[in-house]
DNA sequence: ATTGATAATCTACCACTGCTAGATTATATA
DNA sequence: TATATAATCTAGCAGTGGTAGATTATCAAT
């Protein structure tokens, strides 16, 4: 036994393990996300990210419970980033119209320019569970970022949250599978934003 | 050589074989979509859907390209059922209020009641091309089906329509994944309803 | 320094996928 | 009945997500 009756010398050796196994972890999720965003989602596989990571496929599982987790993990980071983007655009808003414009611009423009990390947030099977208890902060955030937005322009906050998000949501989906003109964005945009702001708030 | 000129006797024999053939390929897709709606696309696989026709994989490529091409065709099948289901629901409604609101009811009702061919049409890949020369009737029908019950309460009848029409796919995605609340879906589509129904004609 | 236990990691595999080359069987014509 | 052709099948490729079990490195205790 030791001086210090904890029975071992090497807290410090534990510590530096658990510190390197938390780096590749991120290491894991950034690859991943390199991956997505270079080649799309579908040349994500545990091999190529192996590889990539110069580990063996097991490590990755010793980490992630399966392929879906880890795009659950780039899903959150995604949350994170498009929750600050929607706060920053509101914020450098002058009026609550402009800023509710300035946020439904800004959430199409992450659509459209960062599509793999779109995909892991809202398409991809992530096992992200949403308004539950173990919810991410994250996915919070970016509900709140809509509904501070919202708020001045509605009655029933949730709701009226939920129902921008998706207009937002379905612009993005069927821009992004061809189904609706690229030309008309703003248009579309502009429509969207004039009909929420003829809304009494009271 | 025969009488006719023709060099045979079998004409009767080959349009028997084109008949068989065309039906085979109905064959093919009324069993994706089976499979589909009852199981989820990811059991639709060619090994599963050779067996369930009784014939080996080849055939089925003999029919398709792709895995990707039997979604389409299932997609193309529901394009036509969801713009007869829409086209039903605004004849129905005594005002174009009404006709707005029962045609979003009914879309989202397709969306949840028929998930299957509901990705087929709007998530997963099918090839299927929009506002081409190739676009298939069912597609436009649908479309012009939307276009007709927001005309009353809009300029840009296109602009107008592409944007209901994205609210309404953003509610089913977002439900669809657990994002928004299954009890407020009402809500939401009256919040809808209403936000078009302000805006001016002219 | 040498042991024995433990943790970390890898090799090699499983069952499955979409898809296809080439052999085989059935069919229609001469 | 022989031959060309069309239809179909068997068997395989290269890839996937995921894992069991052998192997290696690392540790504490002698």
């Amino acid at each position: 036994m030791l001086p210090n009756g904890v029975g071992t010398f090497d807290l410090g050796i534990t510590e530096r393990k658990r510190r390197e196994r938390a780096e590749r972890e991120i290491l894991i999720v950034d690859t991943a996300r390199r991956i997505a965003e270079e080649e799309g989602w579908a040349a994500v596989t545990i091999r190529r990210l192996a590889q990539d990571i110069e580990y063996s496929q097991p490590v990755i599982y010793s980490h992630f419970a399966s392929r879906d987790a880890i795009v659950g993990a780039v899903a959150i980071e995604g949350f994170g980033e498009l929750a600050a983007a929607l706060r920053g655009a509101a914020h450098s808003a002058s009026s609550p119209k402009n800023a509710l414009a300035a946020v439904a611009e800004t959430f199409l423009d992450v659509a459209f320019d960062r599509p793999a990390i779109y995909e892991a947030m809202f398409v991809l099977p992530s096992g992200l569970r949403f308004a539950k208890s173990d919810t991410p902060p994250q996915l919070r955030d970016t509900f709140d970022a809509l509904a501070a937005v919202i708020t001045p322009f509605c009655q029933d906050v949730e709701v009226a949250t939920e129902t921008f998000w998706a207009s937002l949501h379905g612009l993005a989906e069927l821009e992004r599978h061809g189904r609706i003109r690229p030309a008309f964005r703003a248009q579309r945009l502009a429509r969207i934003v004039q009909m929420v702001c003829a809304q009494a708030p009271k």
